[in-house]
DNA sequence: CTCGTCCTCAGGGTTTCCCCCGATGTAAGA
DNA sequence: TCTTACATCGGGGGAAACCCTGAGGACGAG
């Protein structure tokens, strides 16, 4: 029986070595390729054969949602399985949109990210138990929900979380305080928030915003 | 020669195994206990000769600062080297307070962290550029600066932060709102910031709360 | 005992947030 | 063409945040 082949691509040096380190020793599993660069990875795609790419979604440059993305128009057989620190709202959904198979935590354990790559190496799907729960609350709690912020919005927010008043950044975007508010209140209403500390939360769990 | 014999204190089960391996695989490096738990590891320090502790400082429950205080006045030679994943202010003060011997951040690769225990065993202390930086800044700034948080401001932060106002604060806290609001006031004065947009920031990299 | 720190509380003020309502112009799509 | 989504702007009002000042009691260190 031939082995999974696996990729990992994540930026974090000590992470990724000692990922690729422990799944070389689970029977059945080898770790063909590791990058931090996923540009690189892009171009290594023909000359290394890939069942499995583990992706972080957090990277500096080319997020794993992109690359995701790119990678999947190439090779629509390549499952990927997205790796992340948090479990939080508006990774996952994109990076299901973007094709991804699974999607497990940082904080999982050896046994149940090699369940996720059997599970998903067979043709199924594994998504962590945290993210099955936040994604069974949307539903139930049926928000207008992960509505996509306009590129406006997007604009506002970063401006938000970063302290600016609705005054300054109605001085720095040249648009009236109303036209701010406005856009606040209707950011507020996707996120499922009512103050700026809620916002900034959320913002910073679905990637609009980084510390 | 002796082996360098290392303890690794850190909740994330997957990074702690594979940074295990990639240690294991340094020459005049073994790692004898690992662990998620930071109360089991106090048990354990009578049983295994230790002579570093890779400390992660994010954990839940007892967190990598109040270990090293604890671990440190059982064992004043043990050597603790704190690891993050933030290189931001706070942290690292509070743990060379706690008297580590050195700071990494996650995003290093082998041959800083190889760097950073052979320099810490022998003696001497390891700082990662992006820290040694940060604290440049933070003299050269002097900002009024890290004037440590009372416990009972950081109660407030913490319930600030997840954004109750000031209202349901006092009802939680049964002190009135005026205390509170003088609470937010020095807590601003302090974290050197105007709003609670820019406090969460800073307490989110300060670890006075976590995501 | 004094000093400093911390926690507590208060008055009174300005600013900002947050929410209600409504409105116009524009551009993309059915 | 009609609809929808988006960005823009406004009035008004209550709630909360924010800022300043002052002050009393507790408690530990010197």
């Amino acid at each position: 029986m031939m082995d999974i082949q696996i990729a990992v691509i994540d930026d974090h040096d000590l992470f990724r070595e000692g990922l690729t380190l422990v799944l070389n020793q689970v029977q059945g599993f080898q770790v063909v390729y590791d990058t931090s660069d996923g540009f690189r990875f892009l171009e290594m795609l023909d000359q290394v054969p890939i069942d499995i790419a583990l992706m972080d979604i957090e990277m500096p440059g080319i997020n794993g949602i992109e690359i995701t993305e790119k990678v999947l128009s190439l090779k629509p057989d390549l499952k990927v399985i997205a790796l992340s620190m948090f479990s939080d709202t508006g990774h996952y959904t994109q990076m299901i949109h973007a094709g991804a198979k699974g999607f497990v935590l940082k904080k999982a354990n050896k046994f149940e990210l090699e369940q996720a790559i059997r599970a998903v190496h067979q043709g199924g799907n594994y998504f962590s138990q945290d993210i099955l729960q936040k994604m069974a609350f949307r539903y139930t709690n049926h928000t207008v929900g992960c509505d996509q912020l306009t590129s406006r919005e997007i604009g506002v927010i970063a401006l938000v979380c970063q302290g600016l008043t609705s005054q300054e950044i109605s001085e720095r975007l040249y648009i009236s305080v109303k036209t701010v508010e406005t856009h606040r209140s209707n950011i507020f209403l996707k996120a499922g928030v009512k103050n700026i500390a809620g916002l900034i939360m959320w913002a910073i769990k679905n990637q609009y915003y980084n510390i």
